[in-house]
RNA sequence: GGCCCAGUAGCUCAGUUGGAUAGAGCGCUUGCCUCCGGAGCAAGAAGUCGCAGGUUCGAAUCCUGCCUGGGUCACCA
């Protein structure tokens, strides 16, 4: 709609500015429309008039009358035009267009604020990406959230989306565990024995020595050391899978970093580097030369002790991603590993792969608030809190609502006490209780034995209130919030936008005495029933955008 | 010290890429249950948009400098 009026109005200031100016040789400004901010500013505004003036010549306020009235207007879309202020050409588009909107919506049901695009690009998403050595921590909420939520927006605007973990499961890291699994199980066994120093020690190593002491008694002291690695990879492996079900998050692809080196891939990124004189050798290890790419520093890819770093696997591991076909890689990481992405990008790019389509979503960490005291998460910490003990106490909506309510690229406290009131306060429960509510409204008018008409029966002509029409104008905004949201990669932009519809509609619907939904007049209550369902439908699929129950009760 | 994020109402935060009189939620004050779900709604009080310059028709928004808070800077992953 708005490249509608886009488009009118680019034609009026053309002809507007040749009759003033005929030999006007410049280019023409791209015209900038926005949605009005109150109502009385009308649906769009624009200010090309007021960019226009000073090169022109001409007081502002002028021009713009003179584009307004160069408006050709053949659909009868815009029912009036005002100069406000300085110089904005304030349109009013007529009503007609909004009952059209309203059916538009019914027709579209649960594909309402879904679209195409004329560029449909082969996306992964890589995102929670931890590495098996301990159950998920609230560090780990917000990366799975945002990266689901993306992945269902992106889906939602025409792109195929591939979601994949990447997990470590090659390095040092993986050896501790082992031996801590090692020693918990000898303990198990009544043994002396002694953590190491960088050892793993939560509880939930223990739990797994127990139940392979249960399975294989006094055979495990003959045990491999590999042995122990792969088993705790697999139990805390089947505990993550665990947590990412509760929160409604499933993978398409696990990649495994092991296999790169078991393919070869490490060592063949690692001559391609080389045969483009990237590397060099200094103080026994193997460095990127990243400086002659143009960036602050080198980089060790290969350690003194022989084993590849992180970056040389995670470099060798975009080179797969493109050569698997992916036209945009995003991956969804902590700040972190903020300075760590330049370094792949720039890797990559001199494997010859396109680096700028390589984005990174970086996000804060997030604090968790309890009693006013703020408690540092932190994965080294002996006492994390756990997703699960999360999920538990908040459940899966509230937990989503809150890890994308904010920009992924500013810091937040979550607060515990507020996420576990059941209460006005908390802004899943009033979004949630909006849906119910309509749902509880097309109950009582099927109860009453009242049709439910197919969209282009509904009578939305009869819909004439000013809050009527402002609401259906609300609604007709959500595939555009979806669009941007996408675009942009954030997903906040769509919870905050559900909020505003929850709320807009318990206002129209508290005040009963104006305008009761289900009332004599058969027509107009068809008409405000069809709005009902609209919104409903508008809510219902941002919810589920969300990846967010929309209950019919509560 | 370099880089990243933030500084807007008492609190938590928005602010549609530079637009008109600055916006929500919570908290506070005052109302609304003979009512389609009160897990809701209405009204009110509340602001030096961190500070100082600059850019232009116009700045919370862009640029520069400074102040304050948080984060991050491995041959860890």
């Amino acid at each position: 709609m708005r490249e509608q009026i886009q488009k009118l109005l680019g034609q009026a200031v053309e002809r507007a500015v040749c009759e003033i100016d005929p030999d006007w040789g410049k280019a023409m400004p791209a015209v900038q429309v926005t949605r009005s901010r109150s109502p009385e500013h009308g649906d769009f505004v624009s200010s090309v008039a007021l960019a226009l003036a000073k090169q022109l010549g001409t007081p502002a306020r002028d021009l713009a009358g003179r584009i307004a009235g160069a408006i050709l207007d053949s659909e009868g879309l815009i029912e009036r035009t005002e100069i406000g202020g300085p110089g904005f050409i304030n349109l009013f588009l007529s009503k007609l267009r909004w009952h059209d909107t309203l059916k538009a919506i019914l027709e579209a049901g649960e594909g309402w604020g879904l679209s195409t695009t004329d560029r449909p690009e082969r996306t992964q998403v890589e995102f929670v990406s931890a590495n098996p050595t301990g159950p998920l921590t609230v560090a780990h909420a917000r990366n799975a959230v945002l990266g689901d939520v993306l992945s269902r927006l992106l889906e939602a605007v025409g792109h195929p989306v591939t979601r994949e973990y990447y997990f470590n499961n090659a390095g040092r890291q993986m050896r501790t565990l082992g031996e801590s699994l090692r020693v918990r199980c000898e303990q198990e066994l009544g043994r002396e024995a002694e953590l190491p120093e960088d050892a793993y020690t939560g509880a939930y190593l223990e739990e797994i020595a127990r139940g392979l002491v249960a399975e294989h008694k006094q055979e495990l002291l003959d045990a491999e050391p590999a042995f122990f690695r792969d088993a705790a990879e697999k139990a805390i492996s089947a505990l993550i899978e665990t947590s990412l079900e509760r929160l409604g998050i499933r993978f398409d692809v696990r990649y495994n970093e092991r296999s790169l080196y078991d393919e070869g891939l490490v060592e063949e990124t690692l001559e391609t580097l080389r045969a483009r004189d990237l590397v060099f050798e200094a103080d026994g290890a193997q460095w990127f030369r990243a400086t002659a790419l143009g960036l602050e520093r080198d980089r060790v890819l290969v350690r003194g002790s022989g084993e590849a770093t992180y970056l040389l696997a995670d470099i060798a591991y975009h080179r797969e991603k493109f050569r698997r076909g992916f036209e945009r890689i995003i991956d969804v990481v902590g700040a972190d590993h903020f300075d760590q992405m330049p370094y792949v990008q720039a890797g990559t790019a001199a494997l010859g792969h396109q680096a700028e389509r390589i984005e990174a979503v970086i996000y804060q960490f997030v604090n968790l608030r309890q009693g006013g005291e703020v408690v540092k998460m932190s994965t080294r910490a002996a006492s994390f809190v756990t997703l699960d003990e999360l999920l538990d106490r908040v459940g899966p909506d509230v937990l989503r609502y809150f890890m994308i309510e904010r920009r992924a690229d500013t810091h937040f406290d979550f607060d515990l006490d507020l996420a576990s009131e059941r209460s006005e306060r908390n802004p899943v429960y009033k979004i949630q209780y909006a849906h119910a509510r309509m749902c509880s409204i097309e109950r009582l008018a099927l109860e009453r034995g009242l049709a439910l008409l197919p969209p282009e029966r509904v009578p939305a002509s009869r819909l004439e209130l000013p809050e009527e029409i402002e609401l259906v104008k609300k609604i007709g905004r959500y595939p555009e919030v979806v669009r941007r949201a996408a675009e942009r990669r954030e997903p906040q932009e769509v919870a905050r936008y559900l909020l505003t519809v929850a709320t807009a509609f318990h206002t129209y619907v508290t005040d009963g005495t104006r305008h009761r939904v289900l009332s004599d007049d058969p027509d107009l209550t068809q008409a405000r029933l069809g709005l009902v369902r609209a919104i409903r439908a508008t809510l219902g699929n941002g919810l589920r955008l969300l990846g967010m129950q929309a209950p019919e009760r509560m």
